[in-house]
DNA sequence: GCATCTTCTTGACTCAGATCAAATTCGGGT
DNA sequence: ACCCGAATTTGATCTGAGTCAAGAAGATGC
């Protein structure tokens, strides 16, 4: 295990924290320089994942959560009997694979809609890390509690809107997404498929792309494929808790 | 702070969670005698919640969390529009509050469903403590863990399953949690109203009403109002990813 | 550059579950 | 025991989204 003595070890340097730019919104904001430093080596490793690749499938064994660096994955629950359901779409700072640690095994597959990049944290070292450092294990049980508070929203948005409002609420929360990432927050890439949109939102992939040309002709968005442009984000805020029909 | 010098003080002893009968399902099991008296400080009070009242509300600060000793809950998830939906049913064993620690709100209402018992865990002293059992640190991580799995169930529930799917999976979901704490899995009874079912499922009350109908009438179940009986656990279990239709 | 496969759009029709509307039963309070 | 509001059941009708189908537009590979 003995690290080679060279000046700088570039590998080593890309997958360091503390250099990171993605750290203020990855698992460790707001650490002390030491604690920045302890915290590099909980990072094993980098991996690289190709578009279509499997970042892990569902029933392997959990080792490592997965913060990604780069790039846009989705994952899918598998249900027995083979119907499977778009859980989630993550992206560049997000926190994959938390939802192994309860029984050990991976839940759901991650894929790599895009060629993606992600840091390895093996859960054993995130948690004895997190033991000596406390704003560390705290921040660890915040960016849990998210993902909760993010499958509440996704039950309420399928539980009770209708199809208009799921995906305006949709598209929302990837613009709000992107922006807080640094990138356009009205205009962007649609990485998935109109078939994954709906999966996601419990909607056919018919009705997505009926849906989406209805917003186009309302002048709220305006879409070219996978291009999206949002031109009307205030009608697309009415549009959400609007119809509030299903009560 | 000082504990009155007193041979038993019967309400400490009450509370104590080495004394607790629930502490296999509760939050710290396979602990040391030694780990197990660390834990009993950490169980600040007891608390009672009647029938109607609300144990917390979405907005008020977190400050612990609540493991369920007696009784039933239900959690609502509030929209801005006033929307409400439930996000689940909780009982004995459970432990509610975890999606506040993201923003250190609560997100959601908890409303007892009968004249509940809870007992109230302190974050900070459930966060430092764990810092010391490693044991106690994983298995919280693996509860919150669990709540992360449950909902991408609901979610594979509401996104893609039709309404007698739905409501077959639910009846055995209580069915299965029941068994486990030593109830009866295959007669007990209903706590909410078709209403409430309705809600966390995604369906109507009229809907939830005519498919339990459904059921009776096809042998699978007997419902008298509240009181469920199941007779035919096996249909119940086909039913559930039966239909894949929904593709 | 062409062929092929996948993804997307749009239209016509259908149906599961919502909505509206009674009637009935239950449960808590006096 | 009786009353009253809440919860439940059941029926009739409506509708939003699913299903089926066919063509167009993009991607991918040779």
């Amino acid at each position: 295990m003995a690290i080679p003595l060279r000046i700088i070890d570039p590998d080593k340097l890309k997958t360091a924290c503390s250099t990171c730019s993605l750290h203020e919104l990855c698992l460790f904001p707001g650490l002390s320089t030491a604690e920045m430093k302890a915290v590099d080596h909980l990072v094993d490793r980098r991996r690289v994942v190709k578009r279509g690749d499997y970042l892990f499938r569902a029933g392997v064994n959990l080792h490592s959560l997965y913060a990604i660096r780069t790039g846009f994955l989705k994952s899918c629950v598998l249900h027995e009997d083979g119907r499977e359901q778009v859980a989630g779409f993550h992206m560049m700072g997000d926190l994959m694979g938390m939802d192994a640690i309860g029984t050990n095994q991976h839940l759901c597959d991650a894929v790599a809609l895009e060629d993606s990049e992600v840091c390895e944290i093996p859960l054993k070292d995130l948690e004895s890390l997190s033991r000596e450092i406390p704003s560390l294990q705290h921040h660890f049980h915040r960016i849990m509690s998210r993902e909760i508070a993010r499958d509440y929203g996704i039950m309420l948005l399928l539980g009770s809107m209708r199809s208009e409002e799921r995906l305006a609420a949709f598209l929302l929360n990837l613009s709000q997404r992107f922006g807080a990432r640094g990138y356009s927050a009205h205009e962007f890439h649609l990485r998935m498929t109109r078939e994954e949109i709906g999966s996601y939102l419990g909607l056919k992939l018919e009705t997505v792309s009926r849906t989406l040309s209805h917003f186009q002709a309302q002048g709220l968005i305006s879409v070219q494929n996978k291009h999206l442009r949002i031109t009307n984000i205030e009608g697309l805020q009415e549009l959400v808790g609007q119809h509030g029909c299903r009560t």
